[in-house]
DNA sequence: GTCTATATTTGGATAGAC
DNA sequence: GTCTATCCAAATATAGAC
């Protein structure tokens, strides 16, 4: 590949986002660079992913990223947590006073709207998070864990007789990966379509035993 | 890094896997680079992986990967093509003549019993079957179509009411990430007993509605 | 057809102008 | 605090001996 042409993105441009004031235009490079992130690593994964894509992504320069994270490896953290942040607050905050099924149907809803609006962290999430090499599993564990605990609580509140170290994870699976199926395939469906769905699949986890 | 030590791994050794005779020997380091390239990239991922370490876990030189697979990505497309071979074998066999929920509990077990003992291929296939980038989407949606499509033809067979299409993988997901919670952090459970509670988890699926 | 170099490219990280 | 330019390690791929 020859020497590439001096892109002609508009270099000068403040890229001011939203003129809201003073105070919050201070960290804009640093949501830019983390939503590009979350995009190119949804898609190739952390290591397939190279700062410089990153870099054109946000229209930064690769050096800000390095000003604003200091490595790769920063930002992939500060990104987990950014996602998670939103994650673990959605799920944990969606039974709401609810209890049994009502509770349940709520977790799995907020989880499928994840998938919907948030399909570059949901996606992020997905792929590393089956990586159990003893490289991620410091940063991505306590993800993980953060998750399936919601889906475990809320199944032991439902049915204290449900053995949910086990049943929660499945439960989990089962909402994600219909999630991800719905999103890639179906997308013209409902959400209360689908929640109802998933609940029917699952709903057994409710009831004493089979 | 200094210059590294001259490998003492036994260097002109022949190798002879299991001296069975006379043709079955040829393809022996095609067998350990691909055994290798499995375990590796279980854990890293394929961006993350580098044939100097593939190379090295096999016990081959570096060049040899390229004589016999030609590049990176042809390895990793034979690696899954192989995965493949063994995952939709032996899930498509698994109902054998079985019907209604024996037949969705044999394919469960039979997944289960993948996970369990392919430990390797199975989070290969985890984690990179979600990436849905261009890029993989080409070379892994036919396997995960494949693998989805037992679970759905087996659960269609036993409720025709199902909505199978969202169902199947539902079933899928709760089985996959139940046995890898089961693998990783409960290996001490027995088969029967981790297949019980997914099929008690999802076995409203069989029924009617909800 | 497997090994030991070596070539070439990619990509993480840094220095310094503005 | 963002940019351009550069360094350097790592990794893909190739050449050539044996």
């Amino acid at each position: 590949m020859p020497t590439p042409p001096p892109r002609t993105t508009t270099p000068p441009e403040p890229v001011v986002p939203h003129a809201d004031g003073f105070a919050a235009r201070r960290a804009a490079t640093s949501q830019q660079i983390l939503q590009a992130a979350a995009q190119v690593m949804a898609d190739r994964g952390y290591a397939g992913t190279s700062l410089d894509a990153v870099a054109e992504l946000a229209g930064v320069a690769k050096g800000s990223i390095y000003n604003n994270f200091g490595s790769k490896e920063r930002l992939f953290e500060a990104l987990i947590a950014h996602t998670m942040d939103r994650f673990s607050a959605t799920l944990a905050a969606a039974p709401d006073g609810r209890t049994g099924a009502a509770a349940l149907e709520a977790v799995v809803s907020a989880l499928l709207v994840e998938v919907r609006d948030n399909p570059a962290g949901t996606q992020l999430l997905a792929a590393e998070l089956f990586r159990m090499g003893r490289t991620w599993q410091e940063s991505l564990e306590p993800v993980r864990e953060r998750i399936v605990s919601v889906f475990r609580e809320v199944i032991a509140q439902a049915n204290p007789a449900a053995d949910v170290s086990v049943v929660g994870p499945a439960v989990f699976g089962a909402t994600l990966i219909a999630g991800l199926e719905w999103r890639t395939f179906q997308p013209e469906r409902t959400l209360p379509d689908i929640t109802g769905v998933v609940m029917g699949s699952v709903r057994s986890v409710l009831e004493p035993a089979g």
